[in-house]
DNA sequence: TTTCGTTCGTTGGAAATCCAACCGATAAGA
DNA sequence: TCTTATCGGTTGGATTTCCAACGAACGAAA
């Protein structure tokens, strides 16, 4: 257990834990680790669980399987993330994706009711792990509703602009680097790469934007 | 403000809290309530804020303005809805939209310091509070992530097909109602209300699926 | 019953997107 | 240097979506 300590120390849920606190935490949380062969499933979807996931070591998929079979990833876990956290704690109970380990992989499980319910030896790090686990939610909370409001536009155009300009707002700047490749950024957006390309390339000629790789300048706004 | 009680009672973030204890703790958490005419700014895009907004009385807006001064809703918020919250827990701080109040409104403020803070005085409700919180932010989170699997499907077809199989899974069964007309469904998955039709008429024809009205059923999977 | 408003399906032409393919530039490796 | 792989821009035709408009069905109000 202890040589997760390190990689542990650096997951948002336990930031501002003290390396000599881990001991007295992890046993009053009841945290256990489980390992999974590469292939194993650690979670059916429509499982109920309580507990939330962190994987430590190794590599999961979010699978979900349509009803005719196809399955596709929903996204990729690896050390340190967490996973199963929206789920146990709205209540909801009933996990919609299914959860495979891609490689061997060690997960350590902690009980949600552990963490808010304060102890009886009134550990000092209860505070610590609430408060980051609110944050951890309410930031994940932010980060869906920005994606939100630039897939939401109708046309790749107003999508790509809708981007850019929330990059240039948190740069603070009308020129600024952004930290996709052009099939991540089609992909973050949910476009076509062709289309994006096309439509970047039409928005430089109108002297709306300039760019070189992922180096973007704002020009002009207007249509 | 005694007259809001029973309204705050039926607020998410006050479940579980008597009525009898609503002096003590909104004293505890030094709530204020401020009232705003119609019209007026609540917050101002990029304002630093560190209290959550729940508003009591009246409507308010939350607007977004892109960089040419087209101003679109974002949400509408009416009583007992919050505001801020993923913002102020999250710890970012500035607000991405304008608050504007679009009738005469009051709004209860709290600061969020004051919530997770637990107070010397060991008020109950304080550990109440924060599983509340938690709750929402997570329920917020889930309802997020199953939108943005439905939109991030490609073409209206699969839209619909994605939406439609997560009513039936949570119904758990193949006919269901949904909560939306048809207009309403096309908003929330972001496509045109005629296309989403077509599609419909079309996957009825191929005996994939079979509606009247907000009832459905689902027949047939695959292509 | 008549009228009015709303919802929903349909349609047709314009516009946008998808898809596969290709090419040039650049970087990495042999 | 030559080869190979990756990335980004472009292109053209098939497909889908958009948009405005219309009409049928339904329910509420007069």
């Amino acid at each position: 257990m202890k040589k997760y300590y390190p990689l542990l120390s650096h997951s948002p849920l336990f930031t501002g834990i003290g390396p000599g606190d881990f001991d007295t935490m992890l046993h009053c949380l009841g945290a256990s680790l489980r390992s999974y062969p590469k292939g194993q499933t650690v979670y059916f979807e429509g499982d109920t669980v309580t507990e939330i996931g962190l994987v430590v070591s190794g590599r999961l998929h979010l699978v979900k399987d349509d009803v005719w079979g196809n399955t596709s990833i929903v996204t990729e876990i690896a050390p340190p993330e967490m996973f199963g956290e929206a789920v146990v704690c709205g209540g909801t109970s009933r996990v919609p994706v299914s959860v495979i380990a891609k490689e061997d992989s060690v997960i350590l499980f902690i009980d949600y009711k552990r963490i808010v319910t304060t102890c009886s030896s009134a550990c000092a790090f209860h505070a610590k792990l609430i408060r980051n686990m609110i944050r951890i939610l309410a930031q994940k909370n932010i980060l869906m509703s920005t994606k939100m409001e630039h897939i939401t536009q109708r046309s790749t155009k107003e999508k790509l602009l809708s981007y850019l300009m929330e990059q240039a707002r948190q740069a603070g700047s009308r020129t600024f680097d952004i930290p996709y490749n052009r099939q991540e950024l089609a992909d973050y957006l949910s476009v076509e790469r062709s289309a994006l390309s096309a439509e970047m390339s039409k928005l430089k000629a109108d002297g709306v934007i300039d760019y070189k790789k992922n180096h973007f300048e704002i020009r002009r706004e207007g249509a």
